[in-house]
DNA sequence: CAAAAATAATAGTATTACTATCATTTATAA
DNA sequence: TTATAAATGATAGTAATACTATTATTTTTG
């Protein structure tokens, strides 16, 4: 028998649900590798019905518009995360060693998942990196966050604000910080590569430099 | 007689020098009015030309494109910053002192400054927190980084980068913890705004908990 | 097997992101 | 002062994007 794992989104973000369907299935498998490989901007219902095989209205019938279909992955990716993170750290009991562990997993390249047939996790990984705060950073945020689209990636900061509170209880701002390990985690991996002069970091290191980086910033931070 | 601070831009920004012209810098006044009124996603030439009582085209003589135009009024924000921080610090000899003004003039709402009629410095930085990143997130931004649109940004990180090294010349990672002052600093103004749950500011007290955030993340960083 | 649901094929529209042309106004230099 | 160049305005046109609509065909399911 093979496992599944199945990340349960929220229903407004589609019209009809992407993952009961070949079809659907196909839509994300490709919309990721085409996000990723060309980028949001340039990224298109009819390049995405092209390289399935099917046309534009077809997508249309799964996704009101590309920004939704992008909400979409990039919440599914939170979604997988959290699971990973509280599949990989359930038996640890030290809260340092839990935040620790975290922040290696959310600043660590990501390895394609197997249990998640029609998802590249590694491709989506580069784009939550490169296009994942596109996500929230529109006029319509506010009607979004009420519709629950960012629910998950508040979900995941909710965990780490909790991780860093069982770490020193009288700590002043676990939210703000959670948020911060979350975005600094991708931004300086972009910077790495993109942007070298504003990291102190050498791509050829890979993301160690970065996870040092950022236990070194939170522990102070948090033992002060 | 009436003084004018000029921000001497990148000349491949434009096609034609904007400041140089009423028409020019019209464009500068009201492409920040309306990318700050609509999203930068929403803006178009059409729309701005219509704003500006002009038409399409004549927009497309001073800048290729809408991207473009987004990274010319990004890059005179920092520029001009990076002054307003060397006029705002410049008696102050105690490092520590210096770098505290430097976070609350990023984390400030910043005032109209008088000397740039046709640029309101305030809309402008409500530009960089929502657009902000949206300038060098593209896949294109090698060849942007190449051509230099970066340089006012990543000078402005290089001088909170050597202030951090004088607080303590031996912390090992000034770009990257300069780098995510800055951007965090405007992050946690976004999510204060608008995703609340991401952050532990009440939206009534402004900006002052987000410059008490910030130096007590930074000084524990330095002075571990 | 019939009805319903999903998909495919095709067409069409408004808007966007440009490029091109030519007439008119404005600045500048001889 | 005039000629001449430069900038602007007005208009038109194109390819691509972001959709919606219609109808035919295939697939699912009760």
């Amino acid at each position: 028998m093979k496992l599944e794992v199945q990340i349960k989104m929220n229903e407004t973000l589609y019209l009809r649900d992407p993952e009961q369907s070949e079809l659907g299935r196909n839509i994300i498998k490709h919309s990721i590798q085409l996000i990723q490989k060309t980028g949001f901007e340039s990224f298109t219902f009819k390049k995405l019905a092209e390289a399935i095989g099917t046309t534009e209205a077809g997508i249309y019938r799964y996704f009101e518009n590309k920004h939704k279909l992008l909400v979409y992955i990039i919440s599914w990716y939170w979604g997988w995360l959290e699971f990973q993170i509280g599949y990989q750290t359930k038996n640890v009991n030290d809260p340092i060693t839990k935040l620790q562990q975290v922040i290696k997993l959310l600043a660590t390249t990501v390895e394609d998942d197997i249990m998640t047939s029609h998802v590249d996790e590694s491709l989506l990984h580069q784009i939550i990196i490169a296009e994942g705060s596109k996500s929230y950073l529109t006029k319509h945020v506010s009607e979004d966050n009420k519709q629950q689209y960012f629910k998950p990636y508040k979900d995941l900061c909710k965990s780490v604000g909790d991780i860093i509170l069982e770490c020193n209880a009288n700590y002043p701002y676990p939210h703000s910080l959670a948020s911060t390990i979350v975005e600094v985690a991708h931004l300086q991996n972009f910077f790495m590569h993109n942007l070298p002069a504003l990291t102190d970091f050498d791509k050829t290191k890979k993301e160690d430099q970065i996870i040092d980086f950022l236990n070194h910033l939170v522990f102070s931070s948090i033992n002060k």
